[in-house]
DNA sequence: AGCATCTCCCAAACCGGTTTAGCGGCCGAT
DNA sequence: ATCGGCCGCTAAACCGGTTTGGGAGATGCT
């Protein structure tokens, strides 16, 4: 006959002993004989015996889950690296103590924010992620209506009661825009991220403070939307303009890969006549040609400290934040000194 | 003072009844006077009542989510455009139907049944999807032993017990040959993904009867591994022979794209002297230049009709498999007729 | 010996739902 | 007038854990 997985009555019948008595033996409480302990122990293995996570969360009012809402338009979630690498880190965290990972894609702000409340409301998970910080972020408040405990990735803008792990995008852009400058570039243009994002913004004002630090003015900056598609968009109309850039500082690798080629098409030689940086060094970056000049992040190893930041919030023995180590330039061949003469009218 | 969340016992004082009452009339169960009803909606509804899925989960033995577990490295999981977006079409089902998406990644094979056999032994999931079908796979008779429900995509080698949502990669793959054929071509090469992977091998077997069916000998053909740097190797390995193909089919677009890139550093034009089609038509193929043929397929769609499948399948309505449409060629620049003169010596 | 204290365990309540058994009242049929 | 049956509801058991209150027996102290 079937057999129904046997629960802790069946292990205090078989032991002889209480339910009480094996629960907590099994979770290690005081207040049971070393002795008893043992046989407890030794029943419930015999028998088989795993925990039933339904009971134990409704018991403890636990979910031994954490969450992750992650809005992004549906064509850019495929290309976007981070997403599964952050994840990826997670995951290494959460098997290791034995929690669950529920995810949660929605394409709409206002569908995001619906997300967390069903997450809340439903108590599917103990904490959240907050990914994709943006300026003013409402979620913020948000979740501290819902109580729900969260970490975040990158320092909010605005009053926050959540650890956070502070990666900064600053360094990396500043090396690019000095490696661009000491190889002669005058001209460095960037290509955003969205505005009301904070890591957008965040690398646009490296890029504009690394320039003046280097007694350049800013050179143009628009305002893309990190796929493909926007990333050409944008160059088409910095390469347009009647004093187009001799390098091009992008916010991720897909703008710049695509920006790449829009040069190409236009004749334009990569790395002779325009050079390019990109963001995030993806793992095609350094297999396409020209070999892709980038900003190596981690965002695996930042999925795993969140993770950790996280779970040890929900037990009560959360910390402060945690400062990641900045991302580093890699040199590639999509950059070289400027043409002599620029590639416009002289 | 802090309210705590309304019950259903709340609900039922509230309305006067009692609490079995409340859920007959929630569950919209026979059983209770239309009248009465209403008045327990309205009642519930005023205090602000959700239901406990915890509860509900432990008293029906349902865990109101489906799981997915993901084994593959993770320098691949950034590259590979299909989870997010298989993922996101999942959800969309899953949210109309207030189910929650339960993730594991992991990168050993060993990790990935692990990975099954934990989500079934915490009873976290209701069923899972089976993506990445291998020859012979282990999986199908570990989810049977396992008694969890799974909606496979692709039908399997091996005899399942579980509906498949039917994705056919070989219409496409044979109009590639098709095209190249048209061309002029008649040395096309293939770059293969992980042997051992069913669909792999599908688009090996279908590049293999396409050309044979337009009367051509097979060209070589190398298995590779899905990432940018094994796509790189793979094409070395095949301009260094000494009859290198005019035209290589890759069985996903990353490694077509650092294909491409070894031909330009080798000084081999594509297409002029090397026609090269991709495979997932991602959103970068359009915006490389030259803009990459491909093969466009629907892993949102896939996603959404995985989920309803499996969702039926755990309500016990659960249909036969299901037919997806064939993936479709998109016509590109990186392919046009094969160079009069072979580019190695003549 | 008497009493407080401590150790180890048990019984029972509890988490918040679902589900079953059964009961009183009203109906029509006999 | 009585009986059977259905309707609408209640009370209680149940899912499988955790947690609390308290009791029995051993030990320590005076």
């Amino acid at each position: 006959m079937a057999q129904r997985r046997p629960t802790i009555t069946d292990v205090a019948r078989a032991a002889g002993v209480s339910k009480g008595a094996v629960s907590f033996a099994l979770n290690g409480r005081p207040g049971v004989a070393e002795e008893t302990r043992q046989r407890i122990l030794a029943v419930a293995k015999e028998l088989g015996w795993t925990p039933s996570h339904r009971a134990r969360a409704l018991s403890t009012s636990r979910a031994f889950a954490v969450g992750l809402v992650l809005a992004r338009p549906p064509e850019l979630l495929g290309a976007d690296p981070f997403f599964p690498a952050f994840i990826a880190g997670v995951e290494r965290v959460l098997a290791e103590r034995n929690q669950a990972l529920v995810l949660q894609v929605v394409t709409s702000q206002r569908a995001e924010e619906d997300g967390y409340r069903r997450l809340a409301a439903d108590g599917r998970v103990d904490g959240v992620f907050l990914l994709d910080l943006r300026i003013a972020d409402p979620r913020i408040a948000l979740l501290e209506e819902l109580r729900l405990p969260a970490v975040t990735l990158g320092r909010p803008d605005v009053a926050s009661p959540f650890p956070a792990v502070l990666v900064d995008d600053r360094p990396g852009i500043a090396a690019a825009v000095r490696h661009l400058v000491e190889l002669g570039h005058r001209h460095v243009a960037h290509v955003a991220g969205p505005e009301h994002f904070l890591h957008g913004s965040a690398r646009r004002d490296a890029w504009e403070d690394a320039l003046r630090d280097a007694g350049l003015p800013p050179g143009p900056c628009v305002p893309s939307d990190f796929s493909a598609a926007g990333g050409a968009r944008a160059t088409q109309h910095l390469l347009d303009l009647t004093d187009p850039p001799t390098a091009i500082i992008y916010a991720n690798d897909v703008m710049a890969m695509a920006g790449m080629a829009v040069a190409r098409e236009r004749g334009l030689d990569v790395p002779g006549q325009l050079s390019v940086t990109g963001f995030d060094d993806t793992e095609l970056a350094a297999h396409i040609s020209p070999a892709l000049t980038s900003v190596r992040t981690d965002p695996s190893g930042w999925g795993g400290v969140a993770a950790r930041t996280l779970l040890d919030l929900i037990d009560g023995t959360g910390g402060p934040d945690v400062e990641m180590p900045p991302a580093q330039l890699v040199v590639r061949a999509s950059t070289a000194a400027p043409p002599p003469t620029p590639h416009q009218a002289p």
